[in-house]
DNA sequence: ATAATTGCAAAGTCTTTGCAGTTTG
DNA sequence: CAAACTGCAAAGACTTTGCAATTAT
């Protein structure tokens, strides 16, 4: 109950000025303990509700506004009304495969576009940004059994 | 004040099975007339409200939802919070270059990421979706002059 | 102590929904 | 005429903001 991810990601937040709250904690924990997932603000809230119910909305915001300003924290707008956040491990960029049908979410290298990135320069002149990309498709899974009607488990991860 | 790709558009949704209405006509030619621009519902609610104040928030949506479903508009996620449409011409489909400066948004052929999308589909077996992706970055022009502080004509193009 | 942070309540934006009246085909 | 569509009003999801009370350093 001493996780050092969570211990780090809180120091990053004392280096950056910021104090160590009860809130803070919880928050970081619910977000390394739901580990790979990417969850909604509202997730968090739900979870720390649990042991704390006067947690409120507003403190989640505020605290993932700042821990994405220390770049601990990423906020990817998946779908249209749902940003969901995931920490940052390490220099660990990547961008995000998403699936349409059961909302699942590949992390996919960062050095992935790097072609693209070189191709879209010469002929855009657009200098693309790394690791910020969401491509949207069908993942293995869900394409294998395509043809049949099954309950699809959309939004996969971090649906209530 | 006939204009060939409003009709077009409005053919098409009678083939649908849908009416063709005042409101209708008008969506499509807030749409037409501001071509290669990419419209949020707001954007179109205070254009057709211009001519007709009692036209209302809830058609825009509905309008869209239809237009959408025939393929004939396009709901494109670019930022948090906004939700933009633009007209699908032909079987052109792009994809989106949003450069996070300015907020130009720069339409890509769609044969772009064919090469990733075999990457991809080797390397995750995830199928990409073609011309869905929005990919993030800095335009040439604001690329060209980026250590000036000038004032960021951020959201071009569909700010009020 | 004092500056940061919280809970709370209120508001803001974008979008959806139910319904009764109106209009289209 | 019947079905489709509209305006309106109300509500819903997600997020932001002001403020007074609380808490970390």
């Amino acid at each position: 109950m001493r996780d050092p991810k969570v211990e780090q990601v809180l120091d990053r937040l004392r280096e950056g000025g910021g104090r160590l709250t009860r809130a803070r904690r919880q928050i970081v924990e619910a977000m390394v303990a739901g580990d790979h997932r990417h969850l909604t603000a509202g997730d968090i809230v739900e979870i720390v509700r649990r042991r704390d119910p006067d947690f409120h909305e507003s403190t989640v915001y505020r605290t993932l506004e700042r821990l994405a300003e220390l770049g601990v924290v990423r906020p990817v707008q998946l779908t249209p009304g749902a940003t969901v956040f995931h920490l940052v491990e390490g220099p660990h960029l990547h961008h995000h495969l998403l699936c349409d049908r059961c909302g699942t979410v590949i992390e996919a290298s960062d050095d992935l576009l790097d072609a693209l990135a070189v191709e879209v320069g010469r002929t855009y002149g657009f200098a693309l940004q790394s690791a910020a990309a969401t491509l949207h498709g069908v993942c293995s899974a869900c394409h294998e059994h395509h043809e049949h009607d099954h309950s699809h488990d959309h939004g996969a991860g971090h649906r209530h």
